[in-house]
DNA sequence: CCATTTACCTACCGTGTCAATAGGTAATTT
DNA sequence: AAATTACCTATTGACACGGTAGGTAAATGG
């Protein structure tokens, strides 16, 4: 299952794109928009201006932007960045992890092929592809 | 990611296939075979057993046996057993579940084709596919 | 300059799932 | 009867998920 943190984050830049007017909007306006805590979502746009995804500003007149246009962002820079990864399995998602069954390991190929399915297919999707 | 049940289902089932003999095969030999504990193994034949994937026998002679022929099993079926859901949302995964975003929700037709996708991908492969 | 607004930071917590382990009982064959 | 095997119930430690609580720092408007 993708994680209300990955779920949240895509609603947020969504209703960043929907409601850019060009200055800062609140935290607040997003979460009673959204109907989640806005202190829920304090931890998300965190993640979010780490990742570069947006920024911020404190003070008033402050809040959240988007740092690009909505066809810039793809899916799956966002779920990688909050999901830590979609891997399917531990061989994939952690290249330092060593499986002493790698060489013979019947399965591996499948996942490998999955994984690539996977982000292919979010590449594929921009933020603007969503916006109704 | 997918659990270890997941995954050693696979395992389990690959190893009956390419041990197949005629005869029951004890859980012992594919433990020790597949480096996984015995114990732990039983949680997982039990839903296999459960899912009508295989047939188990007590006493003497005992053990497990595939009930198809290899290329008769897919592994969406292993994993959906295994897993409960391989859904990326809950509004997916349980239709009982009712989603007051539903109707608006910008977000659930890219996971009902996610769903889809990843449904065909593992329903497209076979225990078969997976024998090197 | 001060009050207000806003982001930003650190810590905490209850619940549930995962990945096992432990210790039995029932069934079947030799 | 003894050995072998599946089958059953309970327990456990670790960890992630989905939040909540209570602050501090920064910026602006009046």
């Amino acid at each position: 299952m993708i994680s209300t943190k990955g779920r949240y984050a895509i609603r947020v830049l969504l209703d960043l794109a929907e409601h850019d007017n060009g200055h800062y909007i609140p935290l607040k306006d997003i979460a009673e928009r959204q109907g989640i805590s806005k202190k829920y979502l304090e931890i998300i746009v965190k993640d979010l201006v780490a990742g570069n995804l947006l920024t911020g500003a404190s003070g008033k007149g402050g809040g959240y932007k988007l740092c690009r246009k909505p066809e810039e962002y793809t899916i799956s820079e966002v779920l990688e960045l909050m999901e830590g990864t979609l891997a399917p399995v531990v061989c994939i998602a952690d290249p330092a992890y060593e499986c002493p069954r790698r060489q013979a390991c019947q399965t591996l190929p499948m996942w490998v092929e999955y994984d690539e399915m996977v982000h292919n297919f979010f590449a594929g999707k921009k933020l603007s592809d969503l916006i109704r």
